[in-house]
Formats: structure tokens, C-alpha cells, sequence
DNA sequence: TGTACATCAGTGAACGCGCGTTCACTGATGTAC
DNA sequence: TGTACATCAGTGAACGCGCGTTCACTGATGTAC
């Protein structure tokens, strides 16, 4: 393989106090980077710098370690996540509705955003990022197991335990989302066929 | 970090006309590796031919490429796991019981085999491991309608789509299983509970 | 039975590569006087 | 208003590392005569 040659233009040098600008262009550039190469193991602090059009010492300003670096940019995948599912919720109020909003956009998400979605719920969780991702994830279940309550308490679910229902129908979701991401080649029926039947299934199979 | 230092006992050269009998030895090796690192990342030619007890250059002697390498190994796990959830409907006659004791199965082997399934069934696929594990990818696969095809003609599934079917209730069992192995830090309620729900519940949201 | 030899199963050393990280530096710019 | 200076936002070159892969070789062993 060739050398690595600079293919990005040189950024400007921030204005003095404006430093703090560079780390915001550092984790765009992750992101961008993990979308274009598909794959987290391609995606060096050398090629982040070449991207954001800057040396690799530079990184070092902002993150301490590309263990932080990586670390920044899931946070901020979570997020837009985050953001996305609970979106879907709003201004529905019957609660299966909400129910299979939330189903359809987490598996839109995940296929919109293959490289994120692998990265945060298909990739090994290594020690040091299981305690600040924990905090967002648990707020997003929670978001979920609130909608199950719901549909327990209008009747449309038998009554049972919400938080082992609510991993039933994470799993559920997950299933179609990671599997379609990994098996992209597999002569799938069309996809909006499978995620309807899969959350269709899964909501007949929790009724009374 | 410290040099890689050999860290396994040499090898006895194989006698004449026994040179394939190293080759197994790799694979062997390889799926080791894989297991301990728990990444196939740390698979390394540099590692395998260590634990082998051989130097790096004799791999090539067996295989042409890290690729060709790995996909060996692949082969293998796949081989392995298939046995195994045709081994669960063996001796089991009423259909449902068959399709509840091949999910079982599969999470069952995922869980115990993490890295073996990641491999499988969560990692990207390159394209020159495609058309090979394609094969028996299908062959499993063809075991799964068989018996959904068992469970809508004795009258237990609602008449529909074998194949769609088949593709639902394997992103059920895929998700319990790759979401335990991807989340093990998630407070999951007790394993057992989690995989019978989830089948089960598709179960009920298929029957007529 | 003895010996020369071809073959086979490897070895040892090296190649160039990209990686994370460190360290001494530079040059523009805001600020104090 | 002019100037010395501290600070800030970076740079350039190098470090040691493990990696996949290649190439010329070696030494044991089965075989032909």
C-alpha cells in the first residue's frame, strides 16, 4: 500500500481562545469517518487528523487518548440516537402506536446508520466505556419500558413483569436491525415487510 | 508493550508426506485464539503460528493469505454450529417442540461460543467469505422452514409465508443472543427466562 | 546392506507499512505597560 | 500609539511496535540404485 499522503486541506489555526473549536471539528470528523469506512478498526488518530486537515499531535490537545476519542464520538452517536427513537413518541398517545413508532424508527435508525448502530449495540463493549454509556442507555430503556406499562395498563398487553417485557421487544428489535446490518447479502423479503411483521408478532404474542 | 516473545513449546516437524497434518493444527489454533482473545482482531499469523509452536512463514505453506486463514476457520465454527441445532429437533416429532428446541439451541450455542457467533453472525462479511459461507448458511436455513413449513400444516402457525416466517423467528432468536453477547453489562433478567419469553411469545403471535 | 540424492517440512531474517504517542519547537496574537 | 512579552494553537520529526508477507536457506528422511 502506498504511504499515507495528505489528502485533506490544511484548517485554519483557531483565533487564540477559540481552541476549543478543534474538538468539536475532531469528533465531526470521527463520525464521518466511521460512516465512510464502515469499520471502527480503520479509523486511526492519524486519519482522523488527516481528516479534520491537522497533525496528530493535535488530537492530544483535546482527548487524552484515542480511548477518549472514540469514547466522545459514541456519546454523541447515543444522543442522535436517543433523540431519533424518542421523537418518534411524541404526540402519539395510544400507547401500541407509540409502541410500533418506536419499533419502525430504531429499526430505520440502525439501517440508516449501520456503522453507529454496530458501533452501539454490536460491538464489544470495552471496560472503560461501559459506565458513561450505561448512564444514556438506561435513559432510552427507560423511555421504553414506560410506553409497556402503558399498553399493560390500557389492557392492550396481559399484565406481566414491563421490564422483562421491555427486553423482550428490545431483543425483538434488535434481531431484525443487527441482523439485516450484518447479513446484507441474505435474500431478505422486503424490509418493511419483516420489521412490520416482526413488531406485529412480537405485540399479538404480549396481548391478553 | 514487550516484544512478542514465543511462549509455546516448538513443534515436532512432521515426518514425510504428514505436512498436512499442520494444517489442522492451525485451524485448531486459530479457533483457540479466537475463543481466548475473544477478537478477531488479536488473530494474528504472528499469533497463531506461536501457538502452534511454528514459525510465521510455515502458515503460508497451508494458506495462501490471513484471509483464506480465517475463512478456514470460519468454516469450521459454522460446520460446528450447525450440527448442533439440527442435534436439537433429532428424535423430536411435534413441530413446535422441534422449532422451541432449535432456538433453544441456537442461543444456547451463541452463548457458550461468543466469539465463535460474533464471527458468524455479527461481523461484517467480506465479500470473498460471502459466496463460500453462503452454502451452509442456506443449509441451516432450509432446516428452519422445514419445520415452520411442520408447524403451519399441523395447524399450530396461521397459513402465511414459510420463508418470511423463518426470517422472523430467526431475528428473534438472533436478537436474545447477540444482544446478550454484545450487552453483558446490561442487568438482563435471568437468561433462561429471557430466551423462553421471546420464543414463546413469537410463537403465540403466529398462531392462527 | 550401503550410499547418493531428491524431496519435503519447515526456519531465520528481513521488507515496508501504519499505528499510538511523545517531545521539543514555532509563530501568530492578544495584553500590559 | 508603540512595543515587549506571555500564551495559545498548533507543527515536525521521531520512538518503538506488531503486522502480513517474501525469500533464500537447511536439515531430516524416504527412495533408487
Amino acid at each position: 500500500m502506498a504511504h499515507r499522503v495528505r489528502r485533506h486541506a490544511l484548517r485554519h489555526r483557531a483565533r487564540r481562545g477559540d481552541g476549543e473549536l478543534l474538538r468539536d471539528d475532531i469528533l465531526r470528523a470521527t463520525e464521518k469517518l466511521l460512516l465512510r469506512t464502515k469499520d471502527v478498526d480503520a479509523v486511526s488518530i492519524r486519519a482522523v487528523a488527516d481528516e479534520v486537515g491537522v497533525t496528530p499531535p493535535s488530537i492530544y490537545m483535546h482527548f487524552a487518548s484515542k480511548e477518549e476519542l472514540i469514547l466522545g464520538a459514541c456519546q454523541r452517536q447515543f444522543e442522535a440516537f436517543d433523540a431519533v427513537v424518542a421523537h418518534a413518541t411524541e404526540g402519539v398517545s395510544d400507547p401500541v402506536e407509540a409502541l410500533i413508532g418506536m419499533g419502525r424508527a430504531y429499526v430505520r435508525f440502525g439501517l440508516d446508520h449501520p456503522e453507529q448502530y454496530r458501533f452501539l449495540f454490536m460491538s464489544r463493549t470495552p471496560e472503560w466505556a461501559v459506565r458513561d454509556k450505561r448512564v444514556d442507555d438506561l435513559a432510552g430503556f427507560g423511555r421504553l419500558i414506560n410506553v409497556v406499562e402503558r399498553c399493560i395498563a390500557s389492557g392492550a398487553f396481559a399484565p406481566g413483569d414491563a421490564f422483562a417485557m421491555s427486553c423482550g421487544l428490545w431483543t425483538a428489535v434488535h434481531g431484525v436491525t443487527s441482523l439485516l446490518i450484518a447479513n446484507p447479502h441474505f435474500p431478505w423479503p422486503p424490509i418493511d415487510e419483516l420489521v412490520e411483521q416482526g413488531i406485529d408478532v412480537h405485540c399479538r404474542g404480549l396481548r391478553p
